[in-house]
DNA sequence: TATGAATGAGTATTCATTCAT
DNA sequence: GATGAATGAATACTCATTCAT
């Protein structure tokens, strides 16, 4: 499979439907699910993309062949799985935004709810979301859509906190809002060994503790005076 | 070289003494040496674990079986470097948090010192530490100092942080402290890609920017009083 | 496709309609000649065997299916391109002897008019030409019709060349008049890479240059006296 | 293996040694000339490069891993191959020249006994020799030492006949030459196949003759006046 | 009849590790 | 000790042929 350098540039756009050859239906579509499917899992199990298509071929019961009527390249069809889970992503934090706010009236209401369900967002897609990361280092064909789909999780994030604009202290709002998500996406993301840090994998007890602290600091940064 | 999955257990000890197979000494030394120096120069190079021992060979002007002298395989060659790097990082880590408590008189000027400060060894250190990061998450051998060399920074940022305890808001100092390192630490890291965030390598202004808002940040949490 | 050693013995009869496993009318014809006209284009564009059904299947707009329900084997649909060439070829030699002879009343006019004229057959069916002869080396199957329409070409040729008897010098007319075809042809097919011979592709002026002394090499022989 | 697209272009220079990786000695040159010996009776069995590198280990008892220690490809050790029996040729025609020059007093002499020799040498070398031309047709790293070697032949053999240039008829001795050895090459080549021109393998009975014939021709056409 | 999706055997190439010198 | 040539298992990808619809 290509090493890191050789990726070659190609259409940006990643959708399952742009990486895979043809739209299917039917025996086609329910084949071309068992190959993603045994992809994904494999990449799971693993927590890498170090499997052989040899296995994606038994696990998915697909041939080589079908394989590569669908995709072009192995690579190509480890960023279909990668691309399939960054939509899914979204969604769920679309929904997760709207529920949480739909139950917050302030913002000491709003801030920890975000913080323990974006955690569980996170956590659920964490396995393939770290590939998606690591790849998106040198692959722009998963950079391209991976930076979309953190623009858009910024965006719904910040546009959230900034209901409760009120209640923040001093100016520049827009700025502390910006600046709090980077701190909790990246303090929940290096829980989650998202961004494989050494002794990551905390015990039960720190990981709800630092989830409040970090409610906690959010919360005394953005309404603190200056 | 082994995948994630094959890596063999053995014995837990590592630094480069330990994966070394032998106590050298002169000629002998000096090519241990220049072996783990190729090898660190094309880690860093690559980004990666991809390089081959024909290349340290050539780079380091050492034959391949002088390797398998020194080494056990490839992988305890890849460990020696990461733990030297982990020693190298410790020692940094130790003489930044001496000078910087020297420079401050209250934690307002503590805190953003640290956090730049800190932020320059992340720098410096980044592409080892990213493949040191990377490696833990399946390889014990390097997870076990990982760990080592990330209570000490823990440890160490916390101690001169309680220095100045008396400022904090609230009861707890140590849950705040703790909290605030593992914030600060997460942050810096996504920045520097250490866990490779996508989005991530942001313009020197996001950067130098979150970099004081993630001060006062800590600085709000810690003298808040609740 | 079958490499040249793995050839099946088969029925040694070559016509279109012998390897070809039906007669058709209507849009079974339309479609067999649609298969033969894009199996032809790929061969002749890429100078060799080195095309995919598929490729075949989207450039003449049959669909594999039906590529099958004509011939056997790639092998037979290759087959059945030269085998159409080898007839076309015959056609256009009988044509251009009887017009040459028309328009020659002795040897001296008649031999580098045919020298010329054969040159521009071979010349305009050189591609499939060549195909066909690197194929006959190992394919009974296309050597047969092969051999059949090199005898004709010969026979013609040494007919025509005999309706000249009267110049020719020394006994032993006929065996002259074959050697004669024979330098020709092999000289003529070599200038056209028919043979593959290495520094083959001259420029236009040795060409027209050796297609004179060729000529006048046959007259000067056929004319001598021992 | 490389289609007759895809080659590469790169160093033009071709002996052995060139496409080899290192200048051998002892067991090293011994395994070398095994992988050649093997690959080149392969391509003579089979008259085609569709070999496998696995039965050139088999054959050769050399392991892939030592073939790709001495050739980049499959495609260097043939042409490897390739280039070697080129040498060879030259060094033959050399000697062969020599030898007939020798013997010969006059035109008369010389001419029989050169086609004789020649045919000789091009029916040794025929197997390679057309895997040579074949591969030349697309591969410019054969064609050059291809056309080197070609010209190298029409030179000797042209400045022998030249020898006797007295004896020529008419004016243009050197045309008369070169037009002779195209037409006496051409004409072996295509009863050694070198052409592969479908009857090709005659009998001994019409290849002895043939070549007679040859010889009058040439003759004939030297001697004639204009 | 006609279609074209599915199949899977076959092959060049890489590189960690060994071991004869 | 030191060398680096030799080893061979492992893996992505192609394409003729089949067969369910």
């Amino acid at each position: 499979m290509s090493t890191r350098v050789r990726i070659k540039q190609a259409d940006p756009v990643l959708a399952v439907e742009s990486v895979s050859r043809k739209p299917q239906q039917g025996r086609s579509k329910a084949s071309l699910e068992r190959m993603l499917a045994a992809a994904q899992r494999l990449m799971i199990e693993r927590g890498s993309e170090e499997f052989t298509l040899q296995e994606v071929s038994k696990v998915g019961n697909v041939s080589i062949g079908s394989i590569y009527l669908r995709f072009e390249s192995k690579d190509n069809l480890v960023r279909a799985v990668i691309a399939d889970e960054l939509e899914r992503i979204i969604g769920d934090e679309d929904a997760m935004i709207a529920k949480v706010l739909a139950a917050s009236t302030n913002l000491a209401e709003f801030i920890p709810h975000y913080v323990e369900d974006f955690a569980e967002i996170l956590r659920f897609h964490a396995p393939l979301l770290r590939l998606s990361m690591l790849r998106a280092a040198y692959d722009p064909l998963i950079a391209e859509p991976g930076k979309r789909s953190a623009f858009r999780s910024v965006e719904i994030a910040t546009a959230a906190m900034l209901r409760f604009k009120a209640e923040f202290g001093g100016t520049d709002c827009e700025r502390k809002a910006a600046a709090s998500y980077q701190i909790i996406f990246a303090t929940l993301a290096r829980q989650l060994s998202l961004g494989s840090t050494g002794e990551s994998v905390h015990g039960q007890q720190d990981w709800t503790l630092l989830k409040i602290e970090l409610g906690r600091m959010c919360l005394a940064y953005l309404k603190s005076a200056d």
